[in-house]
DNA sequence: ACATTAAGTGATT
DNA sequence: AATCACTTAATGT
């Protein structure tokens, strides 16, 4: 436990810190597809990501989500930081894209450490502003890229997160993280196989240069 | 062989 | 870009 920390937190946090985390932190792992947090859910503890990629999702009020971005090792989610601090109920849902491990914090420590470690505070304030600029990024991506740019964008995060070319997915499952039709994802899924950035088969997408 | 699910397409708004 | 209506293709039983 200790020694996983270490390898994905050593950088930020001081050892007595770590030590501490240790002490009281314990290990939950998820599978893919699992729910990590789920909307309106209070949350009592803060998780630290160890190893796997989390999906945060906004979801509107039919049940439809909407896809915002993606978390990764060495991050934790901005909203259960500051649902932590007010004790308010999670507006987001974070699913496991990949398996995933996380490292689960007490949330009355959450307080105590941010006086006591500069480590701990910088990784918050981090936490907040790198979330901030996540949550900017995905508004900027919805309001301002045309549908066949965020499909692209799509595509190339995907890619990055799982390190494969080959992806494993419907042209409905797409539409759902994008938000539109699955008639509309097949038709810029076709043209741009036809400009050759992607090769397409049934339940797999094939990144070639996007 | 048949049913089901995924994907492709033209036409309309 | 969304929706409808329909076709075609792939896959499971």
């Amino acid at each position: 436990m200790i020694t996983a920390l270490k390898n994905s937190y050593s950088y930020l946090f001081e050892t007595d810190l770590l030590e501490e985390i240790a002490k009281v932190a314990t290990l939950k792992t998820f599978e893919a597809d699992d729910i990590v947090i789920d909307i309106g859910v209070r949350l009592k503890f803060i998780p630290l990501l160890m190893s796997g990629v989390l999906k945060v999702m906004r979801e509107d009020k039919e049940g439809d989500d909407l896809f915002l971005y993606y978390l990764q090792k060495g991050e934790t989610c901005a909203m259960t930081l500051s649902c932590c601090m007010d004790e308010a109920k999670s507006k987001v849902r974070a699913v496991a894209e990949t398996p995933v491990s996380l490292c689960v914090i007490p949330k009355d420590k959450m307080g105590e450490w941010l006086g006591k470690y500069k480590g701990w505070q910088k990784f918050i304030l981090q936490s907040y502003q790198n979330k901030l600029q996540k949550f900017i990024e995905a508004v900027d991506t919805i309001a301002f890229l045309n549908m066949d740019k965020r499909l692209s964008k799509y595509l190339k995060d995907k890619v990055a997160i799982n390190g494969s070319p080959q992806i494993l997915i419907t042209h409905q499952e797409v539409a759902n993280d994008l938000y539109t039709s699955r008639v509309v994802v097949s038709r810029l899924l076709k043209s741009l196989e036809k400009e050759g950035k992607i090769k397409l088969s049934r339940n797999q997408i094939e990144v070639i240069n996007c």
